[in-house]
RNA sequence: GGGGAUGUAGCUCAGUUGGGAGAGCACCGGCUUUGCAAGCCGGGGGUCAGGGGUUCGAGUCCCCUCAUCUCCA
């Protein structure tokens, strides 16, 4: 379900997503003919159904496309005339029940279904380019199709008598697609020189027409998930629109455990966003049927029964798919809770208006992660109404935002060479290379990206960063800096800077920054060395789920199921160090896809592009299909170190870890930290731990004894003050100054003096500690209508260059100059009159 | 990738124009009780996520980093 090399799709949405490359002929097909059965997945971007799903008969996040292919091999006439084989004869649907819709100018379709089918004219209906004419982009391969659709009978929708009319009463079985023009540029259609065939009939569809059943969820794919919410519930399932839970229940878990099978895990971006909104929705359904602890879980046993035998992977991870969508319930439900006292809260405020708002709506839901229909069930019992039309401005500014940021227009691609297919690389070999600028354009972040006919960058992929370096123009008119390689499709997109000149379709030398290229290469094959390692250490259910190389920097993330002991740590980096030091010489290979298997190579994703894979072997002790760039040998890595080993996920570990220099920076740094405290600690560094815990254990000691002795200082300087109080208006005043007490024990001297206190008092107390002053003022309660504490602080901290503050009652205050700080505090005592 | 929120004791969380780091639960000790549950008294436990700044003074204000939650793409 993972779509590779098309970074526009989250999913794969349709049965040809693999087999775009033949179209375009990008890749030269391996095959002429194919058919196949595609795990597809529509639940966000252009095809989203994911609202609707449950509440109609064939809406679907999770579906199998059927789907036979021609990449220039047979065309129209089989295309038609085999489906419709398939469908009457051994499908057995009766001939009478099929509609044709074809493509209004295609008269070509017309002669084939009527002539050589027989199909009635009044059964074939043209139709118009939104319906019957498909294309893949604005330009490129495209052509006209045409549609079988199943007549349910006219008790479903007695006004509709035929296709061409909106209605339920047709279903469309089955979608042949001619792929037979090029879409140029200019919008003119030029006829392929290859013939394409491309078609897709749902799964669900067709069976729900065999078993005869009114609805895909009432097909034996679904009921047995039905049933289980049943008896898992205690709710009865009813075909109607109160099934709907049901139903969403029966589709999402589907969606969920195949997307986790596949590697894809609920998290906050791209597509485990959308996994966790789906399995949120389903959650939100659960909690109709009156149930509210996690059950999604516990639905996974029967997608594996009913799915196990033709997809294996969704048996063989029952228990970590189960695991992970049980703590994603729980995680969801932890939110809410902790989250409903924010929206009872708001409704309260709301009370008085009888609305609430579209600000706290918003915020509830964007911030705090409340689900619209929850809300809204809350407002109702609450007996408040909910402006919508308020959150809906909010919404559209937050989608404004994103939209923003995250897209650089650019400008259309300025073609140089009509002829250009597709960009050739060269790179494995060598890293500079003369080539032919064939497109560029400029983005709006004032990059530019530009396209060669051939090229040694390697572009992103496998995890391995593009390439950087530059392309210069042979006539020293040009000069492009590339900061990285990109690729889509067939291009490999040049992004950089134009530093001289401009891009014209000139001739240009490209070069890549070799560093840059080598440091990527030595952590690269660090990585599968330590794949492999992982193997060894942990045994053979170390399966990659994902890698990241950059210049001798990989992260890899795999399948275990506890953290790894500094042992095991160590044990890997040991056996990697050991292969490095072999330096064992790299094979790369083409082979068969099935015979590199069969040799026991580690196939990260089982997509066939082409017909041979390519091979990368070090000694016997490691191989694996990779596209990625490779040191010559293994002593070229020079040193590789683990930095870090962390939960990526639950039942997925990710590894940090360097190579060459950057390694051994990273011990130096360790290497630095361990002198500079050894220094400061004045001991050997194998003693540092014991003296650590030795100087811990000393403060906490001393810090008691500071804190009682404190007290006792505390309790002896009010003692002594005690006989400086004076009485006035029989209120007792005192100020006073002590050296060497800081604000914590003026706070402590007043206290003591204050206990020993029965009527009214001012105490105003400086101190000076490391040659900065303090006050510290404290007023009787009864008193502060006639003297404030903040006032007195505020007046001395003027003198002493400094500030305070308080409440009348009590304040605290300091400054930079010690020295008037007598003056200040006999002046300010002195001016009180009670 | 962008926005919002959160980060304080083992856990759940309070903490007011910036002015003495707290509560409940859990833990330890003592008392009470035949024992348990419980009660009463006492106690230990904190780099207030990390770093920088403003200030006489920052858990609190500003900036940066990290982690977690969440929405959008």
């Amino acid at each position: 379900m993972l779509p590779k090399g098309d970074p526009t799709l989250l999913f794969t949405n349709a049965g040809m997503n693999q087999f775009k490359p033949y179209f375009l002929r990008i890749v030269e097909p391996p095959f002429t003919r194919a058919a196949s059965c595609q795990k597809c997945m529509r639940a966000g971007g252009k095809h989203n159904d994911l609202d609707n799903v449950g509440f109609t008969r064939r809406h679907h996040t999770f579906f199998e496309m059927l789907g036979n292919f021609s990449f220039g091999d047979y065309f129209k006439k089989e295309a038609i005339t085999w489906a419709w084989e398939l469908l009457t004869e051994v499908y057995g649907l009766p001939k009478d029940r099929l509609w044709i819709t074809i493509f209004r100018e295609d008269d070509e379709a017309f002669y084939i279904w009527r002539d050589e089918v027989g199909m009635p004219e009044e059964r074939i209906v043209r139709m118009g380019e939104k319906d019957n004419f498909w294309e893949m982009g604005d330009t490129g391969p495209c052509g006209p199709c045409s549609e079988i659709h199943y007549d349910l009978g006219p008790e479903l929708d007695p006004n509709q008598k035929s296709v061409a009319e909106e209605g339920e009463r047709f279903l469309e079985l089955w979608n042949l697609v001619f792929t037979q023009y090029n879409r140029r540029p200019d919008g003119s259609l030029e006829p392929l020189p290859h013939k394409n065939i491309d078609t897709g009939m749902g799964l669900e569809r067709i069976l729900a027409v065999l078993q005869g059943v009114d609805s895909n969820y009432h097909t034996d794919l679904f009921m047995p998930l039905i049933e289980e919410v049943e008896r898992i519930t205690g709710v009865k399932y009813k075909p109607t629109i109160e099934g709907a839970p049901h139903r969403v229940l029966a589709d999402h878990i589907r969606a969920l455990s195949f997307s986790i099978a596949d590697g894809i895990y609920p998290s906050n971006f791209g597509r485990g966003y959308v996994l966790r909104r789906i399995l949120r929705r389903a959650h939100r359904f659960a909690q109709k049927l009156d149930v509210h602890e996690p059950v999604l879980y516990r639905l996974v046993g029967v997608v594996a029964e009913i799915m196990g035998d033709t997809y294996p992977e969704v048996r063989l991870k029952k228990a970590e798919i189960a695991q992970i969508i049980k703590s994603e319930e729980e995680r969801f439900l932890k939110t809410i809770a902790r989250n409903i006292p924010r929206l009872a809260e708001a409704l309260e405020r709301a009370k008085e208006s009888g609305v609430l708002s579209g600000e706290d709506i918003f915020k509830l839901y964007d911030t705090y992660g409340l689900p619209l229909d929850l809300i809204e069930d809350y407002a109702k019992d609450a007996g408040v109404e909910m402006d919508m039309d308020g959150y809906n401005r909010y919404m559209a500014e937050q989608r404004e935002r994103a939209r923003k940021a995250v897209q650089f227009e650019a400008t259309p691609w300025t073609i140089f060479d009509e002829d250009y297919q597709a960009s050739e690389f060269v790179g494995y070999d060598t890293l500079e290379a003369d080539a032919k600028i064939v497109k560029a354009r400029r983005r709006s972040d004032g990059k530019w990206e530009i396209v060669l006919d051939r090229t040694p960058f390697y572009a992103e992929s496998g995890g391995q960063i593009g390439d950087r370096g530059k392309i210069t123009g042979l006539d020293d008119e040009f000069e492009f800096v590339v900061e990285d390689t990109q690729r889509i499709e067939g291009d490999i997109i040049h992004i950089g800077r134009i530093v001289k000149g401009e891009a014209k379709g000139q001739r240009v030398r490209a070069a890549v920054d070799k560093e840059h290229r080598l440091a990527c290469a030595r952590a690269h094959t660090a990585t599968h060395l330590m794949h492999a390692a992982l193997r060894e250490v942990l045994g053979e259910h170390v399966r990659q789920e994902g890698s990241l190389v950059e210049p001798d920097r990989l992260r890899f993330d795999f399948a275990h199921f506890q953290a790894m002991t500094p042992d095991e740590i160590r044990r890997v980096e040991r056996i990697v160090n050991e292969k490095i030091t072999e330096n064992i010489e790299l094979t790369v290979e083409y082979m068969d896809y099935h015979r590199a298997i069969e040799l026991g190579a580690i196939a990260l994703f089982t997509e066939k592009y082409g017909h041979k894979v390519r091979v990368v072997s070090i000694g016997d002790f490691s191989k694996e299909l990779c596209g990625g760039t490779h040191c010559k040998r293994t002593g070229d890595i020079g040193f590789f170190k683990i930095v870090k080993e962390e939960a990526a996920a639950a039942g997925i570990r990710r590894i940090d870890a360097y190579t060459g220099m950057k390694a051994l920076q990273w011990v130096w740094d360790v290497e630095d930290v361990v002198r500079e405290t050894s220094g400061v600690l004045a001991v050997e560094p194998s003693k540092l731990p014991l003296r650590a815990r030795k100087l811990v254990d000393e403060l906490e000691a001393e810090r008691e004894r500071a804190s009682a002795l404190l007290d006792r200082l505390a309790a002896s300087v009010a003692k002594e003050l005690r006989s400086k109080v004076e009485e006035r208006n029989g209120v007792k005043v005192l100020g006073a100054v002590v050296r060497g007490m800081d604000i914590e024990g003026l706070r402590r001297v007043a206290d003591n003096l204050i206990a020993g206190f029965d009527g009214q008092f001012v105490l105003v107390l400086g101190g000076v500690a490391k040659d900065r002053p303090s006050v510290f003022v404290r007023v009787h309660k009864d008193l502060t209508d006639k003297i404030s504490a903040v006032q007195l602080v505020r007046q001395i901290g003027r003198m002493i260059r400094g500030g305070g503050g308080g409440t009348a009652e009590k304040a605290e205050g300091g400054g930079r100059d010690a020295s008037k700080l007598d003056e200040a505090v006999k002046e300010a005592v002195s001016s009180l009159t009670p």
